[in-house]
DNA sequence: CCTAGTTACGTACAGCGTACGTAGTGCGCT
DNA sequence: AGCGCACTACGTACGCTGTACGTAACTAGG
C-alpha cells in the first residue's frame, strides 16, 4: 500500500551485497574505519556524511548505498572498535579474565573517546559485541551459576565499565577543551564547589571533600569498582 | 590580550543577574522548563534553541544572554529533571533508602527518557546535582564506612542505573520507531540473533537464550542489579 | 545625569542530514 | 545470447541547525 516500506531496519540484518549491479566500492569495513579515523582526530562531531564520503574519496549521496541513516554508520563504528577486543583463551580464573575485559574496554574507549557517547541508542548485536560476549560467557565457564546470572554479571560489568570511563573522558576532555590551564579549571571547580559547600547547605559533601582531597588515582578508582561487582557474584568471597 | 575570553566555562559558576541593564524577561529555571517541556514531546532531537526560544515567546538570539552555549541548556535541563527528586528524611535502612531512590532515578529517565542520552558529556555539579548526592550520603549515615566508600558506592549504583535504564529506553523506543509492530520487530530480531547463533560461533549466547526465552520481567532485573551491587558494600551480607 | 554594561532580536553564514532524479553498470533469467 | 532490473554513483536542492555580528532600547552605579 504505501510504496516501498518495510525494509530491516537494523543495518546488521541487511545483506552487505546482494549480487545484482555493479560492484560496490567499499566494505563497511572500509566506511567504518573511515568514520573512525575521523571520530579520532576530530571528534564526533566532525563525523557527517560529508566528511566520512571525502575520506573515503566518493560522492556523500553514494554513502547512502551503504549506510541508510546517520544512525547506522555509528552502528558500524561501534562494531568496529569492538573488532579491538583481542579474543584470547580463557585462562580459567574468571575473576582474572573478567577484569582484563574490563580493562581492555577501558583503554578501548580511551583510545577512541566518542565510543561512550554513542553506547547508549546503539542496537547492541553488532557481529563483533555477539562475539565479545560469547567470548565473556567463555571466561565465566568456571562460574557455575546459571546461564541468566551470568549475562546479569556481564550487563552489570559493562554498565560500570562505560559509566566510569564516560566520566574520565568527560572530565578530561573539559580541562582539555579549556583556553586555560587546567590548574586554572580546577581553581574554577574548586572555588564553585566551596562556595556551595560554604553555605551550608552540603555538610556531608564538605566532609567527603576534606576526607580526601589530593589528586585521585582513576586507575586505582575503576579497579575498585570492578572488584566490588565481582565481589557481588562470586561465591567464595571472603 | 585576545579580547574577551575568560569567562567561566560552567553555567552554575556565571551569576544568573548581575543587577545592571534591564530586568531579563526569564529566569534560568524558564528556559529549562520550556526545553523539558519540547523534549518530552518532541524527543532530544526537538530542542533547538529556536524552538526554546519559540517555547518561551522571545527571538532566538535573545536566548543567548542566558544560554551562552547550547550544551549549557542541557545543562540546564539536566538540573531541572533532578529537581524532580523527592528529597524525604532518611529511614535508618541505608539499603532501603538507596534501592528507593535508584527507583525515583530509574522513574525520573523513563519519564524523561532523553536523560540518560545526555548524562554523558554534562558537568555533573549543578545545584540539584548537589542536594541529590548530598541526600544519597545522608542515607548511607547509618553505614559505617569512611566517604571515600561512600561516594564510590553512589557512583557505583547510579552508573548501574544509567546504564540499565538507558538499554531499557533504547529498546523501548526503537520499537516504538517502527512503521511495524513489536512482534514483528521481535520476530526480526530473534530471525537475525538465531541465524547468527545457528552458525555455531556463538554455542555459549544459543545456551544462555534457550535457557529463558520467554518474556522477561525489566523491573525485577533491575532490583536484582541494585541489590547485586548494594551486596558488595554490605558488611552484613549473608 | 551620564555612561557602561545589559537585554532584545533581525540578519546572515556555514554546515548538517537526506529526498529526489538521472545516468551508467553488470548479474540472473529466459 | 541478450533482455531487464536491481543496483551503484552522485549532483542538486531543501529545510534545518548553531551561532557570530550589528543595532537599538534600557537601566543601575558612579
Amino acid at each position: 500500500m504505501a510504496g516501498k516500506a518495510a525494509e530491516p531496519q537494523v543495518i546488521w540484518a541487511r545483506p552487505e551485497r546482494t549480487g545484482r549491479g555493479p560492484r560496490p566500492a567499499f566494505t563497511r569495513a572500509d566506511i567504518a574505519a573511515a568514520a573512525v579515523r575521523i571520530a579520532d582526530a576530530g571528534g564526533l562531531e566532525a563525523v557527517s556524511m560529508r566528511h566520512v564520503a571525502a575520506e573515503l574519496g566518493c560522492g556523500t549521496m553514494s554513502l547512502y548505498n551503504y549506510v541508510p541513516r546517520k544512525e547506522d554508520l555509528y552502528e558500524l563504528m561501534i562494531d568496529a572498535v569492538g573488532a579491538e577486543h583481542e579474543i584470547r583463551e580463557p585462562s580459567g580464573d574468571w575473576r582474572a579474565d573478567m577484569i582484563r575485559n574490563a580493562e581492555e574496554t577501558r583503554a578501548i574507549m580511551h583510545r577512541h573517546t566518542w565510543v561512550p557517547r554513542l553506547m547508549s541508542g546503539v542496537y547492541g548485536f553488532s557481529p563483533n559485541t555477539l562475539r565479545y560476549l560469547e567470548h565473556c560467557l567463555a571466561c565465566l565457564d568456571p562460574l557455575d551459576v546459571p546461564y541468566g546470572v551470568k549475562t546479569e554479571l556481564v550487563a552489570l560489568l559493562n554498565g560500570v565499565v562505560t559509566t566510569y570511563t564516560a566520566n574520565e573522558i568527560a572530565t578530561a576532555e573539559r580541562t582539555r577543551s579549556m583556553p586555560w590551564s587546567e590548574e586554572e579549571e580546577n581553581a574554577v571547580r574548586i572555588a564553585y564547589l566551596g562556595s556551595q559547600v560554604a553555605t551550608g547547605a552540603y555538610p556531608r559533601l564538605a566532609a567527603a571533600f576534606m576526607e580526601d582531597s589530593g589528586p585521585i588515582d582513576l586507575e586505582a578508582v575503576f579497579r575498585r569498582a570492578l572488584e566490588r561487582v565481582l565481589d557481588a557474584f562470586d561465591p567464595d568471597r571472603g
